[in-house]
DNA sequence: TGTACATCAGTGAACGCGCGTTCACTGATGTAC
DNA sequence: TGTACATCAGTGAACGCGCGTTCACTGATGTAC
């Protein structure tokens, strides 16, 4: 049953891959190793010989997930879009392929450091993604403004999509959140993004 | 064994409470009924003369961790007061005891009906705490606006809160997400409840 | 008010089940000659 | 290049354990007379 070397690193990828989905759409203690490994198309022995446990895992698909997310900022989406699309009804209800911060966020709490650590080291890279082309004078007051300004739009979005995905399917409160986080989110971008706009 | 009828009642409200705590502590999958019933000072046989099942108990304990995080707002404190509290180190360290919604917002999601509606539920009713005063004229603009402008208060700190739990303990990322956004919530706060401020 | 009996809150053993992890095994791949 | 053997990715049974839920039982409370 012995596999090509490149063949057994292209499955484990994929392994790495459908956790990251299935974590998303069931949390890290409603997907089980062996349930896990089906999906991928394995039997669930074959686990220990690609990861070191569980928790391992965790850590690599909370760092693939969060690179997929970046992956979609990457192709020159500006901030206005990223934001409406962040804040789709779409995204909110396709969890599986979604933003996993708004994900297992809150289930990352409550996982040992290794994985908080991935989740951190994501976010800093979606920061840099984020802000590219808008603070490229390293230190600087600007740069610093930019920062904030980023981490403080992606708590927001991050805090809407958690809220909406916790009221009921198809309930006028869930849609509340997104429209009006929507709003309130491109109205400070305007304000603050557009060169002749007041900065306050 | 049998219990005097109020006192039955009173041990019912204590095994709710010592819910509402282990569950924003662990999650609802890292507490069972056993753990849960011992903490509380009972056997775990005894639960389900009081509770249909552990979903019955996950809704109720929300409402009751919602109804909690309400009674903090109801003693009058001012809205910039509320953010101060809510985006501090000691907040974001105590999540047994802190805000059910930013603890456990991202497991409701995959939760039934019946507990996202308890979740919908309490936040209307928290809604209607943090709106008292500002918008008395139902039905009027002015109310409209006050209501947005609370859910996207709510939203805005839920999401912060997720996120500095997501990162590694005493990590500089875990308090800059606190500090960025209880800034850019308290200048959002300034610039639109003092009266002479302009609306726009 | 006092007695006899039904109720039922709480106990603790037991149920089937799925969990994370281990392990002996298989057989194609990779390697040494 | 061809042969002999070691490696190791993947298999599937098994491990101890804790889960949510059920149930026969206990004995004080509540109630009917």
């Amino acid at each position: 049953m012995r596999v090509t070397k490149a063949q057994a690193q292209a499955n484990r990828a994929h392994v790495v891959e459908t956790a990251s989905q299935l974590f998303r759409e069931r949390g890290y203690d409603g997907v089980g190793v062996a349930d896990l490994m089906a999906a991928a198309g394995f039997t669930h022995g074959g686990f220990y010989k690609q990861f070191g446990s569980k928790t391992d895992l965790i850590a690599e698909s909370a760092a693939c997930g969060i690179a997929q997310t970046i992956a979609l900022t990457g192709a020159g989406v500006e901030l206005a879009e990223f934001v409406r699309q962040y804040l789709s009804r779409e995204h909110r209800d396709s969890r599986g392929t979604g933003c996993t911060m708004a994900a297992l966020g809150g289930d990352a709490a409550r996982q040992p450091d290794s994985v908080r650590s991935a989740f951190a080291t994501g976010i800093e890279s979606l920061v840099a993604a984020l802000s590219r082309g808008d603070g490229d004078v390293a230190d600087s007051a600007d740069a610093r403004q930019t920062r904030a300004q980023v981490l403080d739009m992606i708590s927001h979005a991050v805090g809407a999509l958690v809220m909406s995905r916790a009221c009921p399917d198809d309930s006028p409160l869930a849609d509340e959140f997104l429209t009006v986080c929507r709003d309130a989110m491109l109205g400070t971008l305007a304000a603050t993004q557009v060169p002749e706009a007041p900065s306050r």
